[in-house]
RNA sequence: CGGGGUGUAGCGUAGCCCGGUUAGCGCGUCUGCUUUGGGAGCAGAAGGUCGCAGGUUCGAAUCCUGCCACCCCGACCA
């Protein structure tokens, strides 16, 4: 019986953790708000990384890694970010347990309670610029081109698999400039580099902004960010990339000599993105037979099942498809063949479309004869049998073509679920009917972004870069507005 | 933290209102045989602190009290 995954039209949510359980990317653990990843889902976060880590070094950046734990104090350093992280920051107090007194569980042992206590990084800021200070006297020793692959902690009140869990992996880029404009430079480049990589190998279309005062980072003066659309019409950030400015050289009194001899603070960026980006893959192209992963980061993008009955149909049937295996490896493509008995063919059918494998070869005694396979496309559901000349030729034009063809949809969709509001009543319909991004004038206030929440549920997703500016009337308050928004419900 | 709900085998559940022998079923697992081009069939088997602790009772999955955990809705969230 097939394993019943519930359909998007009746609970996205419910779909979307079917899906994440189903094909076996991540598990609930034992603590509540945190998740076990499993290989399936490891296995794209691993290939997410060897991508985005070779575009940071493209780009100058060198791999690092600064402590998990961090002195309390540090974090109070910088007033907004302490302000935005001190709600959810888990702290540790004591450094080693003891029986109890019962003797049937442990407890901290009084007496080895911390001189000061440690907070487990929510993120590296202040960590990292301690060290910074200590780095950089002249400017010579500017830029530091900084990134680290690590896990943070901030303890959430509602959680969901990968989209928002108490800890998760991410990356985060630290770089320390000269001058304000480098490290504007510095942001907007990372932020490109996201929206490459998003549109390029997750084939999820972006759309860069900045985002408004209320949702900036703790301790930023810009926030840029890239904002994805998923399948039910709701927004999920998908990266973010930081200008700090001068804010964390000042808390940690980071100053250089310049070429003028002149002591000057230190510029900064900060910029990451994390496990979230396999929540997007999923709520981005998944349908109600299970996950579709592009070519470009499925762990496993072709999966050969052999067919047969007879032992003489096993031997050649096995031999045809090593050959097969052995050909694609050798191009490149990441090739496996299901050769387990334990399994029958239709079984692995739809073990394979549940878990995403871009392309399924399948081989029986009726393709020996006609020298032919049966190719299975994931994303279109399309079943062909081609001919084994020129087999592994086409196959990577297929996978090729299936990369792109993902891409093209996620952006027709997003097209078709784009829309312009110019009054309330237009906002509110656009909202209740389908969802999607509405462009709408803002007039720059926090009152009636906030007002607009609390109205519609709808936030200010970002102020979009690189659109013609345009002047108009906010629907709200009726005041004048420089330029559209892009407003969204959000993950 | 407020409101609601649920805890029974790896997973999903029946039984609970109205206490009664050995806690039933499906999926999965194990063994054997037959099977293999879209989630195989038959036969047999293993697997349970009924969330935890106390209480009522001759007897508790079932009734009572307390606790714990998880889920949903809010609040909260770069």
């Amino acid at each position: 019986m097939a394993e019943a995954i519930t359909a998007r039209s009746e609970d996205f949510s419910k779909w979307y953790i079917d899906i994440v359980r189903k094909a076996k990317l991540a598990d609930y653990s034992p603590v509540r708000g945190s998740m076990i990843i499993r290989p399936n889902g490891y296995a794209i976060w691993e290939n997410m990384q060897s991508e985005l880590d070779r575009m940071f070094k493209e780009t100058g950046h060198e791999n690092a890694y600064f402590p998990l734990l961090i002195p309390e104090s540090f974090l109070a350093r910088e007033a907004a970010h302490v302000e935005g992280f001190a709600k959810e920051c888990a702290i540790v107090t004591h450094s080693r347990l003891q029986v109890n007194e019962a003797g049937n569980g442990v407890e901290p042992a009084p007496d080895s309670r911390l001189e000061e206590n440690l907070v487990i990084r929510p993120t590296s800021e202040t960590i990292i610029w301690d060290s910074f200070s200590n780095w950089i006297q002249s400017w010579r020793d500017l830029p530091i081109l900084l990134n680290q692959w690590g896990n943070v902690v901030r303890w959430e009140m509602r959680t969901r698999l990968f989209l928002r869990t108490s800890e998760f992996l991410w990356q985060e880029g630290h770089t320390a400039h000269a001058t304000r404009e480098e490290a504007v430079a510095e942001t907007k480049q990372m932020l490109d580099v996201y929206a490459t990589f998003a549109e390029e190998y997750m084939a999820l279309p972006v759309i860069k902004g900045v985002k408004t005062p209320s949702e900036r980072f703790a301790g930023a003066v810009d926030t840029y960010c890239i904002e994805a659309l998923m399948q039910d019409g709701k927004a999920l950030q998908a990266g973010t990339s930081h200008f700090l400015g001068q804010n964390f050289a000042k808390a940690f009194d980071c100053q250089f000599q310049n070429k003028n001899n002149e002591l000057e603070y230190v510029w900064a960026t900060s910029w990451g993105v994390s496990t979230r980006l396999v929540g997007a893959l999923v709520m981005a192209h998944s349908d109600d037979q299970g996950l579709v992963v592009p070519p470009r980061l499925a762990p496993t993008q072709v999966v050969i099942v052999p067919i047969y009955r007879s032992e003489e149909d096993r031997q050649n049937v096995l031999t045809r498809s090593t050959e097969i295996k052995e050909s694609l490896g050798s191009a490149g493509v990441r090739v496996k063949l299901d050769d387990r008995e334990q399994y029958r063919p239709g079984w692995k059918f739809n073990e394979y479309e549940l878990q995403g494998v871009p392309l399924r070869i399948a081989i029986g005694p009726r393709d020996l004869a006609n020298n032919s396979v049966e190719l299975a496309r994931r994303d279109t559901r399309d079943k062909s049998v081609v001919s084994l000349d020129g087999i592994t030729e086409l196959i990577v034009g297929e996978l090729e073509t299936m990369q792109t063809r993902m891409f093209e949809s996620a952006v027709s969709f997003r097209t078709s679920m784009t829309s312009d509001a110019n009054d309330q009543a237009e906002f509110v319909d656009i909202l209740e009917s389908r969802g999607g991004f509405i462009r709408a004038h803002w007039d720059g206030t926090d009152e009636t972004e906030a007002l607009v929440k609390e109205q519609t549920g709808a936030t200010i997703r970002c102020v979009p870069i690189g659109e013609p500016m345009e002047e108009g009337v906010d629907p709200f308050s009726g005041k004048p507005s420089a330029q559209k928004v892009i407003y969204a419900k959000a993950y």
